[in-house]
DNA sequence: CCGCAAAACTAACCTACGGCAATCTCATTC
DNA sequence: GAATGAGATTGCCGTAGGTTAGTTTTGCGG
């Protein structure tokens, strides 16, 4: 988000909380009133949207560092759940404090941007389901989830620990987890990626991008992340 | 948005132009430098990304009344097209004079806000594609239109005019326009919608309603339009 | 009123993916 | 180290939706 240091120090004062949040569990339901709002510091969240049968899509999958749901702050309630992923820490922002640090038009204008980027995520999300067969989605969403994990240091462009069960990666790629198991099964036989417990290898990264018709620009992330 | 007057005037005033976009027309290319945003007066305009191919998947629909490309003023370059579908005015409103405007706090919320219900449609539209098959993507998107039409008084709930496409709709549903047409005749002949020539009715909505799994409160509209 | 293009529609065939039903492999706990 | 349970894996079969290759309708300019 490139936030200068006193900015950043600007937010760090406005916590008013450290929440663990244990794998597995909504920490916001949708429709709830929400007075603050949540910053990962470890773990994963997600936002996922529930169909009647109770089976859940991903609308967006968060790395330390997100704010999860910055936009409640101007919504006050989301029509989407949140849930962490793995054992989380995040970070609670109560609203009012948010309120105070956007007086500062400058940052208020980041946070705003911050809004954006999950939002040009979404718009490459649908790109996602739209266009591409289960491989693609696949191949697009590691590669997706790479260049952010770089970008915060947590892969080294090829290899990243992901902790996320094959129905994770399906309820985030729209199809069955039978599917997925069967389209990691090709990746790693075709000696293309390799997705096992937890961990990721990207063998052919280039290959991956072109198979997922991934271009990280929508990430906006700095140049020298390549 | 629910503007004040003054707001409304405001907003009026940074206009600097309006622009003809005659149908099927390319605006705004991804990548492009935009040094202002628009607002749809009449007619559709929609965002989109193409694949390699060339076939593209509308992530954004914008009808009378919605600001487009907002988000270019933070983001100032796009990573999708926004197109004309039908003959389109829209009023041009430059950067520059949009910051001027957010120095108004409340309207710079208010602004955030638009933006902020945008990536909730997102949302909607990634439940869409990842829960929904064909069926329920075209009842869910009939239902959200119908919705949004009748917000700005361009449906009574039931009918309304819709310069879509099969193949439009079929970009907007992930489906090909051959399967698009085969679920609008299955619609037609089970007596629940009728979609033909630019025109929608909805035969029996709270049905449409239930197969596409649709809850309005995404769209945050006022409480009155039941 | 004709000619043309775009859109709507149809049919026959094919495949990617879903659904079901097992089995297998771990890691955890007592 | 047996018991438990979550996750991974596999096979089989059915079907929703894609593909190809048309024909028919609609709307529009001349």
């Amino acid at each position: 988000m490139m936030l200068d240091p006193a900015e950043h120090a600007a937010i760090e004062k406005a916590v008013s909380e450290i929440k663990i949040v244990p794998a597995r569990t909504v920490m916001v339901e949708a429709g709830e009133t929400l007075r603050h709002s949540a910053l990962v510091i470890d773990g994963l969240m997600g936002r996922t949207i529930s169909d009647r049968d109770g089976l859940r899509q991903f609308v967006g999958l968060h790395l330390p560092g997100d704010f999860v749901d910055l936009h409640s702050y101007a919504l006050s309630q989301l029509e989407h759940d949140i849930a962490s992923v793995t054992h989380a820490r995040v970070a609670i922002v109560p609203h009012d404090r948010i309120h105070a640090l956007v007086a500062d038009t400058t940052l208020a204008r980041k946070l705003w941007f911050a809004t954006l980027l999950d939002a040009a995520m979404h718009r490459a999300w649908l790109f996602r389901l739209g266009r591409l067969d289960a491989m693609g989605r696949v191949a697009h969403f590691l590669c997706e989830t790479n260049a952010r994990l770089r970008a915060v240091g947590l892969s080294d462009g090829r290899r990243f620990a992901l902790d996320l069960t094959q129905n994770d990666l399906a309820e985030i790629c729209g199809v069955t987890s039978i599917h997925m198991n069967r389209i990691l099964r090709q990746l790693r036989e075709e000696g293309l990626c390799v997705v096992r417990s937890s961990h990721v290898e990207i063998l052919r990264p280039d290959w991956l991008a072109a198979r997922g018709q991934f271009d990280a620009s929508y990430l906006y992330l700095d140049p020298d992340a390549a």
